[in-house]
DNA sequence: GCTTGAACTGTAAACGATTACAGTTTTTAC
DNA sequence: GTAAAAACTGTAATCGTTTACAGTTCAAGC
């Protein structure tokens, strides 16, 4: 409602006075005080867009990513939130669900102007939002896989090497018929988890073949409720990696309906290393790819970046744990 | 980096044909292909603050709420989102978690120019939170208790009813000895959920004491072992409610490396129904109190304020659910 | 009291869009 | 072919800030 110019008039001083008083720049202490009466008197805020038009700052770094409900996101943005909290510039939160059209038509407006910076962590790979993404006039930092094509500040895990290390302690207490609970492949780590399990599998020596593999349609506990029950032969099986937590405890609960033993029956691993891993029972075995540290990393590396535009992009790889709990005990 | 003006000069044209061609008023098709071309060429993003300064209108919802941990938000978000994305408005969320002087800095700057809207679901109660909402010249739509002084649109949930339904079904499995795990007391959910129970069991004729009730000081599974761990003696109970599914997880946890059976020693309520609820071993009875739904109520209330903006405030109140599952079977 | 420099203040020009208004071109109707 | 109406276009003012620059006030030193 009131503007500076309300208020310098109220104050009897002239705008660019008041200005300096807000932001805190040299002023008399009469000076100061009169506007800060004024202020008051009118319940005067400053227009953040008319300042963030001058200054060409928003002070706001937007994070994006598509899934709200899957918890390693949320951990990320806890993460965000942790390093940002140090500095001048606050989070907000873009989350579009649904559609690349929706995601893209969110991106563009952060655009410019409402943004300072983006950190994005897309979960399909869509070559528009690349393309888009390479446009876009701002700091970004891609927590995730890279696209070809682009060339920006990241950080990623090394999941494959997580998959590695869940088939190889699964191998060492006694497994062998290990399947993998995917997520759906029409996205990047649904993708991607195929293509480590495959290699980790050929690299301990078992033979792989395209049936251990079952597609879930989403990264819900209904979806991998819904897989494992689809299965035809359970007992062809003594383990799976599950594309996630949430898939995990999806099978989990098939298996305690079912009467089927975990791990007696059934060894199973995780991926993530929610909260959820140490409430289910048992407590589930999972790969910890330390979503929250790299949400931090994400937004130390922003931060890095708006303070020095034109360094050279960095690439930052995280090393996942695997956190070793009951659902891979032994048989 | 390229502004209209470069547009306009690259195609050719004024600026007013280029602003005219963006938002799809009148245009020669000549025009109009000349524009779209300079646009591509230039990588042109029209500037989000010089355009929400001059229309007064950033076409975004802010919803701000303190504890991203919760599920229960992250529940409201999507119901907030849904409604949302059938309008022009986008979401933005701005969590400040910590301190109570992060949150107001965070709706200060929200305060004019960056969102059209503000809904909020405040954890804590205080004061100055009040103040500056009752200042702030924007519509908002309270999710939760509305504190005294402050006059907006509001959706609320009678967690209280929750509550006293959650106790009557105790009491009709046959507990008698029934406790309450509560959240701290700092918050409006701990002050509420404490309140509630009291009147729920005197209600109920039970007797009433202030030891029945275990204050937990986070909503988190930890907060809820540690409380649980440090009863003296637990066979004085034979139910607990406890303050969110959270808590209750952690009971649970607790239990089961306790030989406590549950449902035969002790029978489990949770709060907020939340999609661990049905994957906890047993299956935990949890009061729903419609996060998603209130989100969507509110993301309503807010786009009818948006659109007619001097009617009364209105408020809602909508009537929570007991989901029964294993956790209160008979003992 | 005067000079000098420091400290403060005000004027006015940006920032990048939208849009009222007036002017121009095109279309329509005869 | 002309007049009138419709459709389009351009100029310039405006939104609410910040800030360079010039002008003013104040204090210090003599």
């Amino acid at each position: 409602m009131a503007n500076i110019e309300a208020v310098a008039k109220q104050a009897g001083v002239s705008v660019a006075s008041v200005s300096r008083v807000i932001n805190g720049t040299a002023a008399r202490a009469e000076t100061e005080e009169r506007v800060r009466k004024a202020i008051a008197e009118l319940g005067y805020q400053p227009n953040s867009a008319a300042r963030a038009l001058k200054v060409r700052q928003s002070e706001q770094i937007c994070l994006s990513f598509d899934d709200l409900s899957n918890p390693a996101y949320i951990s990320m943005t806890r993460g965000v939130g942790r390093a940002l909290n140090q500095s001048k510039y606050r989070l907000i939160l873009s989350s579009a669900s649904s559609s690349v059209e929706e995601i893209i038509k969110h991106l563009q407006t952060m655009g410019r102007g409402f943004a300072d910076g983006l950190i994005i962590s897309p979960i399909y790979s869509d070559e528009r939002i690349t393309k888009l993404l390479s446009q876009l006039q701002m700091p970004i930092v891609l927590v995730g896989t890279m696209p070809a094509g682009l060339n920006v500040d990241n950080v990623y895990v090394d999941s494959s090497q997580g998959i590695a290390m869940a088939v190889q302690h699964l191998i060492e207490t006694g497994r062998s018929k290990i399947g993998l609970i995917n997520g759906p492949l029409a996205t990047n780590p649904g993708t991607r988890r195929k293509a480590a399990f495959e290699k980790a599998i050929k690299g301990a020596g078992l033979k792989f073949e395209n049936a251990s593999i079952i597609q879930a349609n989403t990264f819900s506990p209904e979806a991998g409720y819904f897989a494992i029950s689809e299965v035809e032969d359970i007992s062809k099986f003594d383990a799976f990696v599950c594309a996630n937590d949430q898939l995990a405890a999806g099978v989990m609960k098939f298996a305690s309906e079912n009467k089927i033993s975990i791990p007696g029956d059934l060894a199973l691993v995780g991926v993530d290393n929610t909260d959820m891993a140490s409430l289910l029972h048992p407590t589930l075995t999972s790969i910890d790819l330390l979503a929250e540290e790299r949400g931090e990393i994400a937004a130390d590396l922003m931060l890095d970046r708006l303070a020095n535009p034109d360094r050279d992009p960095k690439q930052i790889v995280v090393q996942p744990k695997l956190v070793i709990r009951e659902s891979t005990g032994k048989k």
